[in-house]
DNA sequence: CGCGATTTGTGCACGGCTTCACAAGCGCCT
DNA sequence: AGGCGCTTGTGAAGCCGTGCACAAATCGCG
């Protein structure tokens, strides 16, 4: 903190983050958005850990990695804190993303509004299949992936989404390495192998499900047991995972 | 390990997984599933965590809490370690999910072929719009929402997705759990309050582009700097970036 | 102007996860 | 049968993240 490596510049940039507290930001963020909407002006740091499902400690921590954030014995005031978030997370600008896949989940995606209201612009679609290049859809026209290039050129793209069937989503990827995309949102079922300096995060539904069996048979297992510990310790571990594996639940 | 709290049980229950482990579990099974179809009949803890996109070595110490697995100087036998995790995860049935909310994105996840191959069955379909119950989706009818506790009851549904806009999630949160429902995934961007004991775990397809975003704004500003490190570190810390951003999505 | 109520920011300790490095074990070949 | 190479399983160390508990700071009020 208070390193300030980047003298000159006036707006404070922050390159090293706890990967934990950047995966959190963006729940701050939407939280906030809702109080805003709701009239709140300023928020405490135990309101606003209630509103995104966290400790509050660990909120304060997270935000002061920011910097002075906050006034104490006040709180934080939301419209200053939203744009300092939006600020760190490079949100000052609606990011144009690419969709490549549109299939069953890519038309959803493409078709979902959620992200225009969080800082992202749908701005291109790509599809492999001839039969689907040229449809439209929600005002964008899907175009053949050999136009990659070009597009994510002109429309200055960094970011895409693959929502490819698995075996294909290796090729779309290299393909978008090779047109000069630097971050990659995986829909599909697969590892992605892409060099050194490009971001994968990866999605999987049935692994989100699987993990949610693992702790549904672990229930099951427990309680048909007759409890060989004290009964008590049943619910404390559920919670236990709960809170590991959930996350996102206001505890 | 080798616990064993359950005496006459013949196979063995793992209530104890390292939460991380666990996350993990479903990725090797995947890949385990994609080396028995090229062939493989053994596989080293190497091969094994190249195709899962992890370290070998968190590989073996993951596996290992599974009792012995493998065989020294051979590998792993491709099969019986597919069975292993399946019971462990708690797919030795198909388990029923149901799915809340049939918009833009329900529409896809129903019609999403990857639950079937991989340990789900997708047993009842709801919404709350009179518009859309009665319609045919997949081989399966939209049912209103007010007949959750019968259907639930009679699938014997666990798990449940919801895929409803925001304002709705909590209540449909509530009316699952009263029916009985013990683990949700939701994709709702807002937090659920659930009671102890049950799961939670949440995908949010903007937080995930945001935190890309926070990767690509930090890219442009260290490489618009004039290098105030040696060179080296800027792709090293990507990658690190990398490494860790991208594992784990549900954490 | 000073004091108390309130809330932030943080030092510290603890636990979990990751990674290295190596001993233990297994199969194969001679 | 014995030794050699290969691979697993694990002890140990270090790192990151979490949460408690409290000092520092700010506002409001008398």
């Amino acid at each position: 903190m208070s390193q300030q490596r980047t003298g000159p510049t006036d707006g404070p940039e922050f390159p090293d983050l706890p990967e934990a507290t950047v995966a959190r930001l963006p729940e701050y963020l939407r939280a906030l958005h809702n109080l805003a909407e709701e009239g709140h002006d300023t928020v405490s740091s135990e309101g606003l850990a209630a509103a995104a499902g966290v400790n509050s400690a660990k909120l304060r921590k997270d935000l002061s990695h920011l910097g002075r954030t906050g006034t104490r014995g006040v709180g934080y005031d939301v419209t200053l804190l939203i744009d300092q978030i939006e600020q760190v997370l490079g949100l000052t600008h609606r990011r144009a993303v690419a969709l490549v896949g549109v299939g069953n989940l890519g038309h959803a995606l493409a078709g979902y509004a959620g992200f225009g209201n969080r800082g992202f612009r749908i701005a291109a679609l790509f599809d492999a299949d001839l039969g689907r290049v040229g449809e439209h859809i929600n005002g964008l026209v899907v175009r053949h992936i050999d136009e990659l290039p070009e597009v994510v050129d002109e429309e200055s793209i960094s970011i895409a989404v693959i929502a490819t069937p698995a075996h294909a989503a290796q090729n779309v990827a290299d393909r978008l390495v090779a047109a000069g995309v630097t971050s990659v949102l995986n829909f599909a079922p697969c590892v992605l192998n892409v060099p050194e300096g490009v971001d994968v995060r990866k999605v999987d539904l049935a692994i989100e499900l699987q993990i949610l069996s693992f702790h549904e048979h672990r229930k099951t297992a427990l309680t048909a047991l007759p409890a060989v510990q004290e009964p008590g310790r049943v619910g404390q571990d559920l919670q236990r995972a709960n809170r590991l594996g959930g996350e996102a639940v206001g505890s």
